[in-house]
DNA sequence: TCATCTATTGACCATTTGGTCAGAAGGTGG
DNA sequence: CCACCTTCTGACCAAATGGTCAATAGATGA
């Protein structure tokens, strides 16, 4: 199985580049940018500084700013304010909302991708998919931003993800999938669908995330709190393991 | 369980008023829509019947634009575009977007609750549970559009849905999760976590409406199949049932 | 048929909003 | 210190959009 190709620093490289082209930069700046200088300066500011920290600010900001009113429904005024910068400050660093926008969708199909290679042949389903499940739903807690703003844009037909989708997200899919194959051949679980063993996987742990106001409203809390978190793991691990067939030795 | 009060019957009169609150419409037609006139007069048409005729298209159309581009994302004119009525028509109807969106949300809602109530607690979880799945996936598959809406609702934290989700919704969940802990103390079922069993059955059941799109990239198809939900239906119902310990008999 | 109510619609308007631009201010390197 | 970048920002603008309105056409019921 070639992986190599996905390497975390491979990749890391490849949505760089790619989010390089909706930002607004010189060529200078796009060079120095891939320096590691993370200088807080104090009295004058170098350049390069200035850039990385407004970049990510306005990065930052922007993930919040998305995920509570969406595309359409977010202001460059809205993100400006947030971030204590002039609108037109905004789209110096990037060129229209557009490409702040997917800036942001790149940044984060980063972390929601990271925890599938995570799970591998030569380890038994119930370590893996206990960690596997660990993970999302640590993200949904830590990153529901991050959960809701791909939510969204898949939900109303990923017109600015479908090409990651086609391709990164779906070699990396099928590769889990042989995976989970390679599982039901040892006999370590039942003979399940794979994808839609996934399909499960990803929907019942980012719900946690997407559909935290329906369940924190449910369960009578302002907000989902870390008991709740660690009871979504446990009851989909319980149920995912053993109706799968996967010994809890 | 006093469950009188939520009868199909009784919940509609309720939703019915709820929505021509939000239309724009006399009394005399608020009156006159209750009667079921739906004749399909050929030469003078009836007022009642235009009303009736004219608010169903936009509602039917507003909830297919809504879905694909959200709330923010729909124009009123793409709504009188696809009805092929001329805006100012639209809005003669529904007072306002923020009118009409609220009249697609209420009625979609009625659809997404519908088949909660079906499980009772002399049921066994067998059937009860592989029915409640099966209703689930078909309207994700029939009515993909109304799941999609209420999911881009909730995602931006239910502005317009918070207190159906805060009564009625709410109150029909806890006595759901009665239902599932009476079926744990027959000892029909393993003592698993009701509430975080119901947001596994919702969310993966859902996904194949809300996911759509990721779904069949993934699967290399331009659209989910009759046998993708066939098979989702029988994963997660599987998955579920023997991972809840319900016994297969 | 007629007075009255309802439905239809083109023209219009105020506001919002993404995006531009010129010029000022600040950093850089020699 | 100076010539040259890069950064910053208020002022603007054109387009899009939700919503209004007055006038016309159609339906109703006595």
């Amino acid at each position: 199985m070639c992986s190599g190709c996905y390497s975390i620093a491979h990749r890391n490289q490849a949505l760089h580049n790619l989010r390089a082209q909706y930002q607004g930069m010189t060529k200078a700046a796009a060079v120095s940018k891939t320096k590691k200088t993370t200088g807080t300066a104090s009295g004058r500011r170098k350049l390069v500084d200035i850039r990385k920290d407004n970049s990510e600010q306005i990065l930052r900001v922007a993930e919040q700013v998305f995920s509570e009113r969406g595309f359409k429904g977010t202001t460059i005024s809205a993100i400006a304010d947030a971030a204590e910068l002039p609108k037109a400050n905004i789209l110096y660093y990037f060129k229209s909302k557009e490409g702040l926008y997917k800036a942001v969708l790149v940044d984060l199909l980063q972390g929601w991708m990271h925890h599938m290679d995570d799970m591998t042949a030569d380890q038994h389903p119930r370590e893996a998919l206990r960690n596997y499940i660990v993970s999302k739903i640590r993200q949904s807690k830590e990153h529901p931003n991050a959960s809701r703003i791909f939510a969204a844009e898949v939900l109303h037909g990923a017109p600015f993800l479908r090409e990651q989708l086609e391709g990164p997200l779906k070699e990396q899919f099928e590769r889990t999938c042989g995976v989970i194959r390679s599982w039901v051949a040892k006999r370590w679980m039942d003979p399940v669908s794979p994808e839609h063993l996934m399909f499960m996987l990803w929907s019942s742990t980012q719900s946690y995330a997407d559909f935290e106001v329906q369940s924190s409203i449910l369960l009578s809390r302002d907000a989902l709190e870390e008991a709740d978190y660690n009871e979504g793991v446990e009851l989909i691990t319980r149920v995912v393991l053993k109706g799968c067939g996967v010994s809890l030795v």
